[in-house]
DNA sequence: TATTGTTATACTCTATAACTATA
DNA sequence: TATAGTTATAGAGTATAACAATA
């Protein structure tokens, strides 16, 4: 009676069969097993994320970061603090706005980006190890229009 | 210097290109929409992770229940306290360890797992609209091979 | 009046450790 | 000695409300 079903453990066969507890699912283990890796490098995914809008947009300002990435204000006060404390990121005087501040990445903060892109990749290469390279890239312009569409 | 770049919130351009982002946000959109559907029936993606599974195997002990879900012990039992609650499992001794309870799914608990099938059908559909039913398949059937390689 | 950033607070979810009663 | 269930507790993550400075 108290037997474990075969598979790996909490994923259930009753579930396998639900497209979005696969999703929900293999979300949860993609973000457990990148924030493993760049823990290494002192960052979370949250810090993560900012890093890599912030060298996309320039330097904007904290709300616009917040709209980017989905964050609330308060939440990204601390995140900011955390980038902050590591020399990653820059809090300077935004040129227009005396209440704002325009978010400037550092060159330690463009390193730390290029070294994580590398933990990502090898992230990436263990996720989808299972699959050949035609297949990612169905799985992942499936996955595009997904996204695309959930606003 | 605030504009916010076009596209769903939350979803910026620069991480478009990493697989495992899209995975990992568009599980979270998937487990959000679910949430939101299943709270009609008083009840949270655990409780409908512990149901499915219940009916699946029968009566078995929270332990192994804890097992197939991939639940601490300690989490388990306010989600089958809360389940209990609403009528929709009992602790039922167990017929050879007196240690442990049998956990039975109740009509109730059988009537609401019908009901929330329909409301899961409906946010599957809401959340795969973009998709033909052939690319559904062919989704499904890449998380399903990293979803079993994932142990 | 509205907005930017900040602080304080609360709430959820999850994990850890210690305890009991049994095995 | 180990296991099933429970309790208490602490931590991460996130959301809410109020505030000061500025627009």
């Amino acid at each position: 009676m108290s037997e474990t079903p075969p598979g790996p453990p909490g994923i259930h066969r009753a579930l396998l069969h639900h497209t979005g507890f696969l999703i929900s699912r293999m979300g949860f283990v993609a973000q457990k097993q990148f924030a493993e890796r760049i823990d290494s490098l002192g960052l979370s995914t949250r810090m993560w994320g900012a890093l890599n809008v912030l060298e996309a947009e320039g330097a904007i300002t904290q709300h616009a970061l917040c709209t980017c990435i989905g964050m609330d204000p308060s939440s990204m006060v601390s995140t900011i603090d955390e980038l902050e404390a590591k020399g990653l990121v820059q809090r300077r005087p935004h040129p227009s706005d005396r209440r704002a501040h325009a978010l400037h990445l550092t060159d330690n903060g463009r390193q730390t980006l290029s070294r994580g892109r590398k933990l990502a990749k090898g992230a990436q290469e263990e996720l989808l190890a299972p699959l050949s390279a035609e297949e990612r890239e169905q799985l992942h312009g499936l996955l595009l229009r997904l996204a695309l569409a959930s606003g």
